[in-house]
RNA sequence: CCGGGCGUGGCGGAAUCGGCAGACGCAACGGACUUAAAAUCCGUUGGGGCGUAAGCCCCGUGCGGGUUCAAGUCCCGCCGCCCGGACCA
């Protein structure tokens, strides 16, 4: 009879409820011997909280929860003071949309999410300290999300400091003019050199802080905030009413929903990351984070490290300051192969240099691309297109006169949203040219390998189906490829890979001398060839570079540039600032007002917070303004008379933008470590104590949203000197996904065998009209059709069935994704009420390596759950079984004591580096010796049970308290192991001859390396091997086995 | 196309430093207990072959090469799958 989980896991729930068990202790607190808690060493081990969905948790959530849980206590046991918080992510628009769809306000949805999704957690047995629980839509956590927030728009970024700095720091250094302030009202050091240098040798004059107007003094604050107001393209969804973040746009589409997105001008609120580019790539380095997570970092933020160069336009229009087209390369180096100029079509110089004749073209085609959905200009992005826009630059390195066009394969928002296009060495400069008649120049000579290759691409690239539908047309007759009898088919390919076998065998034994004539065809027209040679090689046809490998070139040009003052070295960066307003109710409002100018001014903190109001109508108004605009009562602001803001003399009116779902996570882990402060976000003892996480543990999906945000938070908090550390979270992990049960499927196309793969492809280009699809039922061998490959799955739950493969039809066992839509998720409720919340735990960790994705089987959890009974009845005992446990003082055998102190060893090993599935499988084997036992030294029974306790919590409780110790397991010390104890007194080594195992042998562990060979080599079995033969070799392994070589 | 990861029995997976491949679990098969079933317990289980038997031999970690006394593990070249990015100059 299995023991009762369900009755002993509510028991120890409640228990450790009532007692406070997992609760963490302040620095300041008495840590258990009378002195402060701050003397323990600490464990921060952190989720990533959860956004209460109103579905409740899948089976996902758990693994990351059951492995922080297991390292948590383990920590305890191991005597740290550890910290294992929870809380809420729940503001946002995936709550405000549940709202609207369920018809009742956020609020009140959100909290009854928030109640389910803390039942289930707590179901589960998660240890975590509930004093500290959070919310991030309570006023009194978003107070200080707002206070975050002032903090960022009260300081800027420092570039000679490369850090943030408090905004008045930037007054006083202009006030005492260490900075002056340039043209385009960036500030640099009031030193010529260094001034001059900072805005690149412009025509424009530095001027001092008292020289400019009010108005003027205005945009210089503005334009250094970290969180800003600005004019900028972005990403309006009409369908959510709302702006969205780069990050929330996936192909042109919401990430929320899959509504369309166009991209249009507003005025927005955006947080300046792009200052800190640079620290968040370098500071990646050192972390211990998966090296494809940091991949994923570097690529989004995309540094690349090139040059801008500028080209002087011919003929420059009247009135413009900057009579020049500045470009943005990676590859400098060949600057000579530029043949021509594109803007893109949103470019601001556009207008003002095409020339008459093109105008309308030029409208046409910027009328068109305007139209396209970014999604659109993807799909397009094989076919360029592009106009002319009449108008030429000079090319400063050769004074040559370059035409410039433009077209939308140049983005605006990358670079300087114009490019110096380089035919010859760049993909797309290379279609762009060959398909307009644009010169192409070779500048950079190609390897032979290269060459060889683009000879033989020439012969593959002509397709033998291509071919036949040539010759077709030249006779005047339509034959399709399809048609044509096969075995003329199986012809025409025979010749065709003939042919490139020749080709190829010719190019093998090709001499020095022909490989120079290919080589000089390159040279002299290089639009001839198939492909652009984007490899780096020697500069030719390049004047001073000639003859230097791509590096050297690339420094030699950027020098002669910064001689000349056309160009200057420069690192780009794909990262854009941060979007930060939405038009949606369902957010932390800002803490700002503006006045009569639109001018920005901060709320003071003793105004904070400021409260979401109350509002019945939450609806998106379509509007850059939000609902919050309706709200009329709540609009205008009076600050309190001592306020700075009641000095202003202006009518002030509230933001009514909210802030992105992304806020209150970005610093969250923060507020758990002082959760009720009401004077500050943190208390700084208090934060130097526990910080940096030391474990933080959550889904792969946020490897560039949250986790970008909340590092880029937490350096500028650093910066202002409000937290400790330069990076928040030290270890990272990431839990791999849990797929739905393996669906098997029998897929034939056209009488054949196809793989699920090729099937859904051929699904895609059939359609609906196209021919059907044939699968079988894999129990019942039914036949069924189908048009689409999503009615194919036919399986059925809870059936038993032997796979027995149709030689007509090829078996796939595939795992899905979980989606209602597929109806393949898993309930965690359905299991723990099924199996208990200690064995669904076990399961989950059983399963595989916590990063690695794995297929849920549901069939699978019994093995846990027999493991845990018979555990169970080895100290509980069982009656149906009259299973009477028979627990003694007694001494252990030594093999018995070896095996505890290895799996001592090895279960703390394991669980310090998340391999919860090798742990569990040494409990299994040393309870699978205890099994055999007729009496279980109490010594051995309690120490599988503190072994198991972190994964197994409420059962070990129970059995911790029978074995008559005193509640509870969490806080009993972790056993220890000796290490002599661990080895054998014997040793077994195998015995190999030429590598291969022939016998094995026992030796003592002591005896010597020419005692062990002599045994080895008398040993019967290995006699028959080594007899009549020398021994040309004979080695020892210490430890692990002998090895002969003979001959 | 680019970047990261992976490929081991019927299935999930183990082998941490190049040293006994398949730990542990599931499923399957055989047996014990039972009127029967469940539960539980014992045994077998990568493929092939030899032997009455104890036992022994050969093959085997996606494919093809290489390094090494020894390769799942390292190197080179393919194939396949998963994840992420993608007209980023």
């Amino acid at each position: 009879m299995p023991y009762n989980f369900t009755s002993i896991e509510k028991k120890w729930q409640r228990y450790w409820q009532e007692h406070k068990t997992f609760r963490a202790l302040d620095p300041k607190d008495a840590g258990g011997d009378g002195s402060p808690a701050s003397n323990k060493p600490k464990a921060f081990v952190l989720d990533m909280f959860p956004y209460p969905s109103g579905t409740g948790l899948h089976v996902g959530h758990p693994e990351g929860y059951t492995a922080t849980d297991i390292v948590s206590r383990y920590l305890r046991m191991k005597g740290f003071n550890v910290l294992h918080p929870m809380g809420w992510d729940a503001f946002g628009l995936p709550a405000e949309e549940y709202a609207r769809k369920n018809n009742v306000h956020p609020s009140i949805s959100t909290k009854a999410n928030v109640e389910n999704f803390k039942r289930q957690i707590q179901s589960l047995g998660l240890g975590y300290d509930w004093d500290r629980e959070i919310n991030t839509t309570d006023a009194a956590y978003y107070k200080w999300t707002q206070w975050i927030f002032l903090q960022l728009f009260n300081s800027y970024y420092d570039t000679r400091a490369k850090k943030a700095l408090p905004i008045t720091h930037l007054l006083n250094e202009l006030e005492n003019e260490n900075y002056v302030v340039a043209p385009d009202y960036s500030v640099v050091l009031n030193s010529t050199t260094e001034g001059l240098e900072a805005i690149s040798g412009e025509t424009g004059i530095e001027r001092r802080w008292t020289e400019l107007s009010p108005e003027e003094r205005q945009v210089v604050i503005d334009n250094h905030r970290l969180a800003y107001m600005a004019e900028v393209p972005v990403n309006w969804c009409p369908a959510l009413g709302t702006v969205l973040a780069n990050e929330e746009v996936i192909d042109g589409k919401s990430e929320r929903g899959g509504y369309p997105v166009e991209r249009r001008p507003l005025r927005q609120w955006l947080m300046r990351i792009t200052a800190y580019c640079e620290r968040l790539i370098e500071d990646l380095a050192p972390l211990d984070w998966s090296e494809s997570i940091k991949e994923m970092q570097r690529n989004w933020i995309g540094r690349s490290i090139g040059a801008e160069v500028d080209f002087d336009l011919v003929d420059p229009p009247e009135g413009i300051d900057e009579p020049y087209v500045r470009v943005f390369t990676t590859r400098p180096d060949t600057l000579f192969g530029a043949t021509y100029m594109v803007l893109a079509p949103e470019h601001d110089l556009v207008d003002r240099i095409t020339v008459a004749e093109q105008k309308e073209a030029v409208a046409r085609y910027r009328a068109q691309t305007a139209s396209k959905s970014d999604r659109e200009r993807q799909e397009g992005a094989k076919d360029k297109t592009g106009v002319s826009t009449g108008a030429y630059a000079i090319n400063p390195v050769n004074d040559e006169k370059i035409p410039i066009w433009i077209a939308d394969y140049v983005l605006t928002g990358y670079g300087t949203g114009a490019i110096m296009a380089v035919p010859a060495h760049d993909e797309r400069d290379f279609e762009f040219a060959k398909k307009f008649g644009l010169p192409i120049r070779a500048v950079v000579k190609p390897s032979r390998q290269w060459l060889h290759d683009q000879s033989l691409a020439k012969f593959r690239a002509l397709d033998p189906s291509q071919v036949v539908k040539t010759t077709a047309k030249e006779t005047g007759q339509e034959i399709s490829w399809d048609k044509l009898p096969a075995e003329m088919r199986q012809k025409i390919t025979d010749a065709h890979r003939a042919a490139i076998r020749t080709v190829e065998e010719k190019l093998k034994t090709s001499t020095d001398a022909e490989w120079e004539l290919v080589l000089g065809d390159y040279i002299r027209e290089p639009g001839r060839f198939l492909a652009a040679m984007t490899e780096e090689g020697v500069a030719i046809n390049s004047k001073f570079l000639d003859g230097m490998n791509t590096e050297e070139a690339k420094a030699r040009m950027i020098a002669y540039l910064e001689e000349t003052g056309d160009g200057r070295k420069r690192v780009n960066y794909k990262l854009r600032d941060w979007l930060f307003s939405r038009q949606r109710y369902w957010g932390e409002p800002f803490p700002i007002v503006l006045d009569e100018k639109g001018v920005a001014h901060s709320i003071s903190e003793s105004e904070l917070p400021v409260l979401l109001p109350e509002i019945k109508d939450f609806k998106p108004t379509g509007t850059p303004e939000g609902p919050l605009s309706t709200i009329k009562d709540w609009l205008s602001f009076t600050p309190a008379a001592n306020s700075q803001l009641s000095t202003l003399n202006s009518q002030l009116m509230r933001e009514t933008n909210t802030m992105p779902q992304w806020a209150g996570s970005c610093w969250y882990y923060l507020r758990y470590l002082d959760p009720h402060n009401t004077e500050r976000f943190v208390d700084p003892e208090k934060e130097k104590y526990w910080m940096p996480v030391d474990l933080y543990v959550g889904g792969v999906e946020h490897a560039v949203l949250h986790l970008l945000y909340a590092r880029f938070w937490h350096k500028v908090l650093f910066d202002l000197g409000h937290v400790s550390t330069n990076e928040p979270f030290n270890r990272l992990v990431n839990q791999g996904m849990i797929l739905g049960e393996t669906e098997f499927h029998f897929f034939e196309y056209g009488g054949k065998a196809v793989s699920a793969t090729e099937f859904e492809k051929l699904g895609d280009e059939a359609g609906e009209k196209g021919p059907q699809f044939v699968g079988y039922h894999r129990q019942t061998g039914e036949r069924v059709v189908a048009t689409r490959v999503e009615e194919m799955l036919v399986e059925k739950k809870g059936e038993k069935y032997v796979l027995k493969a149709n030689p007509n039809v090829s078996v796939d066992a595939r795992s899905f994704k979980m989606s209602k839509s597929r109806g393949n998720v898993v309930n965690p409720d359905k299991i723990v009420e099924d199996y208990g919340a200690d064995a669904f735990r076990l399961y989950e960790m059983y399963m595989g390596p916590l990063e690695a994705q794995k297929p849920w089987n549901t069939r699978d959890i019994i093995g846990m759950s027999r493991f845990l009974n018979s555990v169970a009845r080895n100290i509980l005992g069982d009656e149906e079984s009259h299973k009477v446990p028979n627990i003694q003082n007694a001494p252990l055998s030594d093999e018995l004591e070896r095996m505890m102190h290895r799996t001592i060893k090895k279960v703390g090993e394991d669980i310090a580096y998340l391999r919860f599935n090798t742990a569990i499988a040494e409990l299994i084997k040393l309870n699978n010796e205890i099994n055999k036992l007729d009496v279980l030294p109490r010594k051995l029974a309690e120490a599988l049970v503190l072994l198991l306790a972190p994964f197994a919590p409420h059962l070990c409780e129970e059995l911790w308290l029978t074995l008559g110790n005193a509640a509870s397991v969490a806080h009993a010390p972790w056993p220890a192991y000796d290490q002599a104890k661990l080895e054998s007194k014997t040793l077994e080594l195998p015995i190999q001859v030429n590598g291969k195992l022939r016998s094995k042998i026992t030796v003592p562990a002591d005896a010597s390396e020419a005692d062990i060979l002599g045994t080895a080599q008398l040993d019967a079995g290995v006699k028959q091997w080594i007899e009549g033969k020398t021994i040309k070799k004979a080695m020892y392994v210490p430890g692990r086995l002998v090895n002969f070589v003979v001959g």
